[in-house]
DNA sequence: ATAGTATATAACTAATTAGCAATATAGTCA
DNA sequence: TGACTATATTGCTAATTAGTTATATACTAT
């Protein structure tokens, strides 16, 4: 494995946006429709401040992006990637929890790639 | 998708350790064997004590673990569910600098899982 | 025009942390 | 022991940013 440079930047910080639970919930939000920031904010319990930042970075990395109908503007997951990620993260997760990777497993994971 | 407030907070935890380029980069250095703290060094460009203090949050966050030879300490990938999902969300961004994903095509993804 | 609502932005504080230099710790070897 | 090396830790600065409050902007309805 290796990387560019300009690829590492990219990869870290769309990690960087995962990286926070206030965006993860608001990637939960958004994981089977628009919604507008209002919404958002009652399911995370976020400020409507809050979101609203957390919705721009994320709009420019990329992840969302926004239509805008009336007052109202509704966001939604435009690199459905991060689900991706998030679900198979979480699955790792989980499974860890209990039996512990094992230590020798490495390249059979670059390798299935 | 949806969260329990452990869980997000782990997962966010985890993605937090990818969203640094110097941490990737020493996963990438890491991905096929163990290395001493030296050999990250020379590989990533990174100071040794700034490697160290990496490493050391890597290690907290049972990404990495570490044998102790002598003096030198040989640190390896314990998680090797993060080199699957560096690989993962490297192939995404390559893939969407071009054609851009489809806005419709979340609850795919979702159900694939 | 005015009031009310949704969202964005600005200003601020507090917390985190990346990077660096200096120092401490620990092992090796003469 | 003392010199040397590898690693960890500490103390510092600068940068980032999460959360909050207050305010600005923009649309709607009366």
């Amino acid at each position: 494995m290796d990387f560019y440079p300009h690829d590492v930047e990219q990869l870290a910080q769309h990690f960087r946006i995962l990286g926070e639970p206030a965006r993860l919930q608001i990637l939960a939000a958004l994981c089977d429709q628009e919604r507008s920031v209002q919404d958002i904010c009652q399911r995370t319990g976020l400020h409507q401040a809050n979101a609203s930042k957390h919705l721009r970075m994320m709009k420019d990395t990329g992840v969302v992006a926004c239509r805008k109908k009336g007052v109202w503007h509704y966001y939604r997951i435009v690199a459905p990637e991060v689900l991706s990620l998030c679900l198979r993260a979480q699955k790792s997760l989980k499974q860890a929890e209990t039996p512990l990777v094992p230590d020798n497993s490495l390249m059979e994971i670059i390798e299935q790639q």
